[in-house]
DNA sequence: CATTATATGCGTATAACACACACAAATATA
DNA sequence: TATATTTGTGTGTGTTATACGCATATAATG
């Protein structure tokens, strides 16, 4: 029985900025959909796992570097790509935008960060795989902390208060949100301030990088 | 570039029955692994979308028909599988073990329910994802209901109560258990009573299949 | 320099929920 | 008819969630 389904990774990379949320993706310099909007991935190689796949797409397509993405989902629906029987695995990570320059070769001709609600058509089923992500993204904040791959180093609090209400798409009560995330102790206030235009200076803080990775771990139950 | 990547999928059927979860393996017929346990599963044919394989091969392994199986997981390490590059979408389906007649043919010798705790060895990288599996069945319960598919049409309360205490493996305080179960409003109580063995009899309860799915698409926050 | 606008930072009161806990009712069995 | 066994309910207490008001520290404005 000769094999002919093939086998793809695609990354869903998201990345934060001063309220805005947005989402990696690549223009295809080969059919199909030439010059079309797609997700960053590729082909898995025979000899490497799935997350050397993805990371190794990712990297030579984007210039991004993400040494943890997660499992979205697999994508296996007949039809999905004109070129025939082909599955992917999808990945999931977050980053900060900032962060990386963008740089653009083998099979794509440009990377670029789009706003998640100002995106272009895409190729493939990635509309739905995007879809599948963004839910993931929201869902994440009520099971993990979330915030430490999206955010500078040093921050005022007002910063993830801003995370929040731009994933969760609403306002938040900014003293209880305070208490709850205090009550997590994961964050270490720093004895900095910071003072942007007008209004009093805000504190910074940083992630408690232990205890973060602690809770992501144990898991937490947090409704805003 | 020729392609020598395959495609399985693997699925984790999980039953229970009076305090007891079950898994659903099967022997198999051939190398690798020939006599050896593992879960029922095999390749992908080029034709079919994922859930339709899953479904037949757990048909054709086992008998039993599941008509909604979640994706759990994709497997795809180096090595996993002797055969060569092989990479394998698992699912995740609930059942009762009673309302079905196992009957294997085609890849499958046997095919058995296995109490969870007592496990025999199993082929491939099986345990790991059983294990995966097993953590989610876990892990539902505190975001979405779980019971229908796993009891009796009607039920007493006190199957609902042993199946959470099975699954969480510790006791739970039936009261304060019962008033949260009566708050989601997912229990129908029926005009029925039972009496099995001792004791006062039981009114049967069912389940508000409306209600139940309704909270399971919204999720539930549920700490026991 | 005084006033205003803007953002940060803290505390308290009330409602909802989680959790601990004890005893009555209805049957089978001896 | 007494005993064992299982079902079935209610209340108090502590913790957490939510709503809400005001003081503080700066920049911008006139």
């Amino acid at each position: 029985m000769k094999n002919k389904i093939q086998l793809t990774v695609d990354a869903v990379v998201f990345g934060y900025e001063s309220g805005n949320i947005s989402v990696l993706l690549v223009k295809r310099k080969y059919e199909p959909y030439k010059d079309g909007w797609a997700l960053p991935g590729g082909f898995v190689f025979e000899n490497e796992n799935l997350e050397e796949a993805v990371q190794r797409e990712l990297l030579e397509e984007t210039g991004v570097r993400i040494n943890y993405l997660e499992q979205l989902y697999t994508f296996g629906d007949l039809g999905r790509d004109p070129r025939g029987r082909v599955i992917s695995v999808a990945y999931f990570g977050l980053v900060k935008p900032n962060a990386f320059k963008l740089q653009a070769s083998t099979d794509a001709k440009k990377a670029e960060w789009f706003n998640i609600k100002k995106l272009p058509k895409l190729a493939f089923d990635h509309k739905k795989i995007l879809k599948i992500a963004i839910e993931r993204l929201q869902g994440k904040i009520t099971y993990e902390p979330i915030g430490f791959e999206l955010l500078d180093k040093k921050f005022p609090f007002s910063d993830l208060e801003k995370l929040y209400t731009t994933l969760l798409n609403r306002e938040i009560d900014r003293r209880n949100f305070k208490k709850k995330i205090t009550s997590l102790k994961v964050l270490d206030e720093l004895d900095e301030k910071v003072s942007i235009g007008p209004g009093r200076p805000a504190s910074l803080f940083s992630f408690n990088k232990k205890r973060y990775f602690q809770l992501k771990k144990e898991g937490i139950i947090f409704e805003i």
